[in-house]
Parts: C-alpha cells; sequence; structure tokens
DNA sequence: TTGAAAGCGCTACCAG
DNA sequence: CTGGTAGCGCTTTCAA
C-alpha cells in the first residue's frame, strides 16, 4: 500500500502538502493540487483512516449496539443509525450478539477501543448504575428503548404502558367487552407495562381482566401459536386479543383460524410493534406502530449532538416516543 | 482518556511492560502483571485499536458491503458474516446505501481506508473488470450472489438457473400444465436467469410458456399484487405461479384470494428465498430456499483465508450453491 | 525480565 | 504557499 510518504516522495513535494491537498487545506496552489492528484491516482493511494483517527483523535464512526441483525425490529433501528451516519459521512460500526450482561459489556467496549465515541445502544441486560457510569465515561452514549432517569435526556424510548392503554382504548371502542391477552415470557420492562397499562385502561372502563386469560409465551411465531392454543384450550370466551409483538400475532390468528374462528369478526386481534411482517399477514394485522428507525435517527443525531464542540446540552429534554395505533384489517367492531 | 503512557508512569514501569502485559507477551514477571493490571484497571484504562492497527499493520475488523439492512435476505446475509466476525473475534464494519456503481465503489474505499482487508461484498452495479481489478488490489474481498469467472475462486454464488429448473419440476410433478411467471423488472441476471431455467425445463416436458404470461414488477408484495391482476386481467388461463421472491409471492397470493382463486386448491404459487416471511404467510408459502446466511459465512471464512499467512489458495475451488425445494402449503397436486 | 527508542501513517504547528 | 518536524498511542527490536 502505497504511502503519504510515497506521494510526497514521487510528487517533489513535502508530506505536509500531500497532507494539504487531502484535506482541502487551505493555501495550496492549483499546481500542486494538480500534481499530487496525479500522483495519488497513479500510485492508487487510499489515506490510512486509522492513523488520521490517532491523530486528529476523532473517529468517523459510528456504533451500534443491538441484540441480533435478523429480528426486523433490530434491522430497521440500525438501518435508522445507518441513514445519519451516511448523511455525516460516517461509517458504521456494529457489535451485536447480545445475550448477557458480560457481552453487552464486551460490545460496547469494543467500540470504545475503536475510539468510537459516538454510538446508540440498545441493551436490556446491563443494570441502569452500569449504564450510567458508562454514559459518564462516554459523552456520545445514548441510550435507546429504555428509559433512566438519572440519564433521561439521553434515552429515546418509547411507552409502553401508554400503548397497552391505546390498545385497550381501540378494542373497548370496537365494542369489545371480553379480552386475552399474550404476552412475552421474557424478564424485560415492555411486556409488563404494555399489559399493565391494558389493564388499567380497562379498569377505568369497569372492565376485568381475569389473569387466566393472560399468556405468555416466547415472542415468535410459534410463540403466539402455542399461547393461543392454550388460551382457547382454558375454554373462557372472548372477543378480542392484545398481543405483545406482531410475530405473536400473527401466530395467533393462523391458530384462531385452524380452530375455526374468523378474524376478526369472530375475534379481534390486536399486534404491537408494526413490522413489515404485519402489512404482508392476511388478514392484515392491525397493530400499534413503534417508530423504531424515527426513534433511532433521534438517538443518532443526539449522540453526534452531545460530542459537538459547543453542545448546548439540556438535560430536560425528553424523548419519549408514543406508538400510534395502525388500523388494518384484524380488528373489528363487535355487534353488541 | 488514559493512555498507556499514563499506566506506565503510574504502575512505575516502561510502556513496553505494560504493552506486554497487554498482549501476554513473553517474559514479564508475575509481579509485573499483577501491578500493571491493577493500574490499568484504577484508569480504567482501555487500549487505543487505531494505534495498535496502525503499528501492527493488521485490521480485525471484517467488512460487508450490502445495498441495504432492511429488506431481511440482506439482514441474513450481514448476519452470517457476523457470525464468523464473532467467532474470530473482529468487528463488523458495515457499508450500505448502494444504489449506483458509484456508491458501491464508495463503500469499498471506506472499508480499505480503515485497513480492512477482509470483506465479504454484495456489489450488482460494479462491471466484472472493475471487481476483478478490486480483487487484485484487496487480497481478501470475496463476492457473494455474484459469479465471475476470472475470479471464480473467491465468488459464492446461487445457481439461480437451476433453481427455475427445479421450480418447474416440482409444479410439473404436481401435475401443473399450464404456467404463469411474475418476475422482476429489475435489470439483474437473477431473475432472467430463473425464468431461463424454468422455460429450459417446461421446454423438455414439451410444455410452452406464452411470454404473455410473464408478468415483470418491482421485487416487493406491491409488485407481485400489481403482477397478478395484471395476469388475470390478461384472461390467461394457468394454475401455477412461479415468483421471483417471497414478498412477491405473497403479494400474488393476496390478490388471488381477493379475485375468488383458493391457493393452492384453485392455483398453486411457488416463491423464491425462504425468507422468514414464507413461514408467516398463510397458506404458507412453498418457496425455494436460498441459504444465504450460510454463505455469507462460507463467504467470510474464505476472505480470511485468503488473508491468512500461509494460505494455499486452489483457484479451482468452486463455491456454487442450489437452492433447495421447501414444500410448504401454497402448491399442491393438480387433478387432471 | 526490563527499558530505551524507532517508527507505523498521518496532521498540525511553526518557520520561512 | 511550502517544508520541516513533533507527536498521536502503540508494538517491537535491541541492549542491558
Amino acid at each position: 500500500m502505497a504511502t503519504i510518504k510515497d506521494v510526497a516522495r514521487i510528487a517533489g513535494v513535502s508530506v505536509a502538502s500531500v497532507s494539504r491537498v487531502l484535506n482541502n487545506g487551505p493555501k495550496v496552489s492549483q499546481k500542486t493540487i494538480a500534481n499530487v492528484t496525479k500522483v495519488m491516482k497513479d500510485l492508487n493511494y487510499t489515506p490510512n483512516a486509522n492513523a488520521r483517527a490517532l491523530v486528529t483523535q476523532k473517529s468517523t464512526t459510528l456504533g451500534v449496539v443491538i441484540p441480533d441483525l435478523v429480528d426486523p425490529f433490530f434491522a430497521s433501528l440500525a438501518h435508522g443509525v445507518e441513514q445519519v451516519a451516511r448523511k455525516k459521512k460516517m461509517q458504521l460500526l456494529l457489535s451485536t450478539g447480545l445475550v448477557s450482561a458480560e457481552t453487552e459489556m464486551q460490545a460496547i467496549t469494543l467500540l470504545i477501543e475503536r475510539q468510537c465515541d459516538v454510538m446508540v445502544v440498545h441493551s436490556k441486560k446491563l443494570s441502569d448504575q452500569v449504564l450510567i457510569e458508562l454514559a459518564g465515561k462516554v459523552p456520545g452514549l445514548v441510550l435507546i428503548d429504555r428509559y433512566i432517569e438519572e440519564i433521561a435526556h439521553r434515552c429515546v424510548w418509547l411507552d409502553n404502558l401508554e400503548g397497552g392503554k391505546i390498545a385497550a382504548r381501540h378494542l373497548l371502542a370496537l365494542n369489545h367487552q371480553s379480552f386475552a391477552c399474550i404476552s412475552s415470557k421474557h424478564q424485560i420492562d415492555d411486556p409488563r407495562l404494555r399489559i399493565e397499562g391494558f389493564q388499567q385502561e380497562l379498569k377505568s372502563a369497569n372492565v376485568n381482566l381475569a389473569s387466566e386469560l393472560i399468556e405468555f409465551g416466547e415472542p415468535t411465531l410459534q410463540g403466539g401459536e402455542i399461547a393461543t392454543q392454550n388460551l382457547l384450550a382454558s375454554g373462557k370466551k372472548f372477543t378480542a386479543i392484545f398481543v405483545y409483538n406482531d410475530a405473536m400475532a400473527i401466530g395467533a390468528i393462523s391458530t384462531l383460524e385452524d380452530n375455526g374462528f374468523k378474524v376478526p369478526s369472530d375475534i379481534s386481534v390486536l399486534g404491537f410493534d408494526d413490522v413489515l411482517l404485519s402489512r404482508y399477514s392476511r388478514p392484515k394485522l392491525s397493530t400499534l406502530n413503534y417508530p423504531v428507525e424515527e426513534m433511532a435517527m433521534q438517538a443518532a443525531n443526539i449522540a453526534l449532538e452531545l460530542t459537538a464542540k459547543h453542545a448546548e446540552i439540556n438535560e430536560s429534554k425528553n424523548y419519549k416516543h408514543i406508538p400510534r395505533l395502525v388500523k388494518r384489517e384484524s380488528t373489528s367492531f363487535k355487534p353488541s
């Protein structure tokens, strides 16, 4: 690989000059520019980004920490970050494979070693305390899909509680009276809050949700199928189901129809997330839109601002997002 | 950020010693190790990966170049590469946003600047010639989903022609006689080859496929819907459709059912790719499995081997993959 | 077993 | 407008 020295030598100028044309530096003669540019092309010279980063003390990489790339939800998240990276001419550095607090920590450490000081992190396993410390060390760290009060101005999150309420209001407005829920068995806040919001709103309407009518399962197509079978087996009656996510909801619809129930005429099904899948299912899934991509973009922009020179950091800012109801075909009015 | 010098100074040793314990270097006393390790912890020291890369002349990053992250197909591809990256304790560097030959070139250049010498590239726009040159410059560059004879040992690709044949054989075996095709309007080889293989095999069975029965559209749900409407509007009869990809196939099913046709009893629909979607559709989609993830892992491993010290490069190797028929519910026997 | 020092490729400062 | 040069944080000889 040709280096800056090679270029300088062959062009008959100093490395300083080469560096100047490389960076569109001030005060370089047209002649030098032309000359050096030609030699760079001839030599097929590519500047060494590591060396540049070393001396300038700044990285041109934007880090993302997510559990997984195949989950379309996280793919959208990464995509959001990627879009702002491109706009800022930065490169995406991806850390995935998060299964434990330890691996989440590793992922972040790797980014730090690469001097990546701007990062969007999706962490579910690391404790609040650890994350707060980390935020202290890395000024450009922004959390997504998580809310920690002490660093609220660096959290971009979705109001899951409100999501549950919106779901309940929608179903209630459709005249439904008897409900079931399918939730995720994973020990994170999201499913708990969604159910809680759902129940709160039902209670306001004097409707009760028996705990036997809440099923827990893996947040996948199959998890939804199994949960629905259990619900059906219980013999309890219900005309609407609020489901933890779209994959489970599609599984639920599938099982329901296999058992002779029509969706939505017999039973309405409401999902959560609004991933690509929901537009492809039949009937098309009514769901709550989780604007991940948009949120990811916001998170990336905040991270960028945080590390900007003259950043005015407003600690009172709030980046809460409210899911939006997307009415498609899987929920409908229940005649009395 | 604490540097190696800080650690050395506070630990009362030379930077050389610190470096040695950092790299588990030979001949360091237990005492020094303990001492230095403690200071590193106290100072919250993190080595600078850029500086290391600069002096060792090797990167610990694995590059991936794909058009897009939200397309589940490419997400799987990235996921495959990511898995081998993790195994090798390397970091993923992602370049996306490919819409033209120019941006594809940019993406690759960015990786080179970062001294990333191992990369898996999915390029559709760059010419064979350019890619061959690039391969000459970057020893660890492997192409995926593309075949170029001159660098065949660095291409991991799918036999689309054979895929079309397999599709035809499957449908023929189910007793179908009259066919339609839905293809992608994009000017790349894949759709052309799939149709060609399909037609070749039909011809062997003395079945003709009228060109009016081949519709082209965007490779999306909607593209599939529109193409199917056109097919239906033509008034031509057919009992089976071979579709370019799963998204289009699901769109086709949707339109077919909206028009009173049952899938598969009236019309069989066969997709291509076997993305997540296909398992979630109703009826579940019969399709041809495109083992992207596996292929991506293979590509990454080849790239790694290519750059290994004592690599024995066998230029006669062939990395062709054959799609595998996945029989689900959208294709069925056609009674005579 | 340790330390001193050269230098990786580049930027940025200071002279001229 | 240009060149010389220090030094970014680290690894790696070479001597001690």
